[in-house]
RNA sequence: GCCCCAUUCGUCUAGCGGCCUAGGACGUGGCCCUCUCAAGGCCAAAACAGGAGUUCGAGUCUCCUAUGGGGCACCA
């Protein structure tokens, strides 16, 4: 058993700014850092940048920028800044370098002249690279140096054997030395693989539980071996699980073209996908943390502070899972309706003036409570209420097709719209409920349904077919508008009827 | 090909040998409520991959098979 002596909790998410934050990305962080703040400890961003071919600028903004977004506090990284920097590892090479060499002099490592040709050549007859500058002399080694020929520095793997893994989530894993060959630390260029790199990085930022995608499992008794070599102290380890498409089929992809829903709406992945698809990240935050980890009690809505209370790494489910996007939408609308108005109308108002609106604030807030239990996205808004917010001088009447209900005539609704009228204006409250009365006895009195009367009005005084409720609607949009509204939905059924 | 990991309703999951005639949630269907759309309430269909063991007793432990995921780069 490794069992690292008590030191404070430092876990650390160490992605290769290769381009937009994925998802999937995220949950590794998010599990990583629930498990920081589960033990008042410290998250770290360290930015994995030694493949300077995949390197892509403005990644590491765009990565901050998903972790603002979502609340998800980085205590040391680029920007932060911290006191085991740099954070970027394009920035640390001499270490990489140093403890590459260290490894070499100490007999763990050795130069390898290999060519890629050479390479190529040993793949295709199979088994790898065949290790043969592993145990040439130190002379030869010297002599082809002093050539200037360029060499990597590989990692001397125990032939034989087996390495235990401990991992957090799901226990002892066992595998041949053998099998695993002698990985490049240093390329040629200088620039450290991801094997070297991370452990050193690991070893000197104090990291004490390492977090990462599953895929890393195979090569967990690599990097055993050299934090044994190195004579350092492990951390712990966790493989996660990883995020399947929403079929089950395949790591989930960015693309997602493929897993378009029955709407035809395309599933969202990328962290800037679900900003955009108006999505409230409390509860991106709440699905990411519902997936392979739960809460409790069969609650499936709770708060990241909740989450934090008792999330284990161990509890973590070591299976992998397929998108369960669906239930975003349901937890989405949940966290709609239970928002704040305020903050509700925050979000709002930009989305609203994106489609050309102009915002009244005092407006927006007497509507938002009508449009809670029905925004399953933020987006929702403007085909459910931008109505409320067009110019109402520029109003036009609805056509009689949005105009005549279900089971209704052209003279039957100008009948009820009509009579309507002054029984409207004569009243001196023009807030929902009186209207409610009003119209019902209306109703009533006539003998049309509750619903002809109110679904007419409705049309009338939105122009839409679904909306918020009649008299709510109406009592926003005052009694002068809305009988304003009634009699030039009058006109366009009376116009159209001579 | 070799190696590793995983496997409970369609999906996300609870379950850590008897509390399981397997619980919750999303989704789906039905009913109720209802001025549309929602929301809400109630109900229903729906799973321990298969086979051997171990045990008084297995969804829970072991092994095999199948299936899914992943690895075998001078990418991470």
């Amino acid at each position: 058993m490794n069992q690292p002596s008590a030191r404070p909790v430092r876990t650390r998410y160490a992605p290769s700014p290769t381009g937009p934050q994925h998802i999937g990305g995220i949950r590794s962080a998010l599990f990583a850092w629930l498990y920081a703040r589960r033990h008042g400890g410290q998250f770290i961003l360290r930015i994995e940048d030694t493949d300077r071919k995949r390197t892509v600028p403005g990644s590491v903004e765009m990565i901050l920028e998903a972790f603002d977004w979502l609340g998800i506090d980085i205590d040391e990284g680029p920007r932060e800044g911290g006191a085991f920097g740099p954070y970027v590892q394009s920035e640390r090479l001499e270490l990489y370098q140093t403890w590459a060499k260290w490894l070499v002099e100490n007999g763990c490592a050795y130069k390898c002249f290999a060519t890629a040709e050479e390479l190529a050549e040993m793949r295709k007859v199979g088994g790898g690279y065949d290790r043969r500058y592993r145990d040439i002399s130190a002379a030869a080694t010297a002599d082809l140096e002093a050539q200037g020929l360029p060499y990597v520095i590989r990692f001397k793997m125990p032939l034989t054997g087996v390495t235990v893994g401990e991992d957090l989530i799901r226990g002892e894993v066992e595998f041949a030395n053998e099998q695993l060959q002698d990985a490049v630390l240093l390329k040629s260029d200088g620039y450290p693989t991801y094997h070297l790199a991370h452990i050193v990085d690991d070893y000197h930022m104090r990291i004490t539980h390492v977090t990462r995608a599953i895929e890393w499992l195979p090569s967990f008794p690599l990097h055993i071996q050299i934090w044994n070599a190195l004579g350092w102290e492990k951390p712990q380890f966790a493989h996660l699980p990883v995020l399947l498409n929403p079929n089950g089929k395949g790591k989930l992809s960015k693309r997602k073209e493929q897993f378009a829903d029955a709407d035809g709406k395309s599933v969202p992945v990328l962290v800037h996908e679900f900003m955009e698809a108006g999505y409230l990240p409390a509860a991106v935050l709440n699905f990411l943390t519902n997936i392979g980890w739960n809460y409790g009690d069969n609650e499936e809505i709770f708060s990241t502070a909740q989450a934090i209370e008792r999330f284990e790494l161990k509890d973590v489910n070591p299976a992998n899972s397929a998108y369960p996007i669906a239930k975003l939408d349901w937890l989405n609308s949940q966290y709609i309706q239970r928002a704040d108005v305020a903050a509700l109308c925050q979000l709002l108002k930009p989305i609203l003036e994106q489609a050309g609106f102009s915002v009244d604030g005092a407006r927006l807030r007497r509507v938002v409570p009508l449009l809670q239990v029905r925004l399953k996205s933020l987006h929702d808004v403007v085909p459910m209420a931008g109505f409320f917010f067009a110019d109402w001088a520029a109003f036009e009447a609805p056509s009689p097709e949005i105009l005549i209900q279900r089971k209704m005539d052209r003279e039957g609704t100008a009948d009820i719209l009509r009579g309507s009228i002054p029984l409207l204006r004569q009243l001196e409250s023009f807030e929902a409920e009186i209207q409610h009365a009003a119209m019902s006895e209306y109703a009533k009195a006539t003998g049309y349904k509750n619903g002809q009367v109110f679904g007419s009005l409705r049309a009338a005084v939105t122009g839409q077919k679904v909306s918020p409720p009649t008299f709510e609607t109406m009592e926003v949009l005052g009694k002068e508008e809305s009988i304003r509204r009634i009699e030039l939905a009058l006109r366009s059924l009376g116009n159209d009827c001579a």
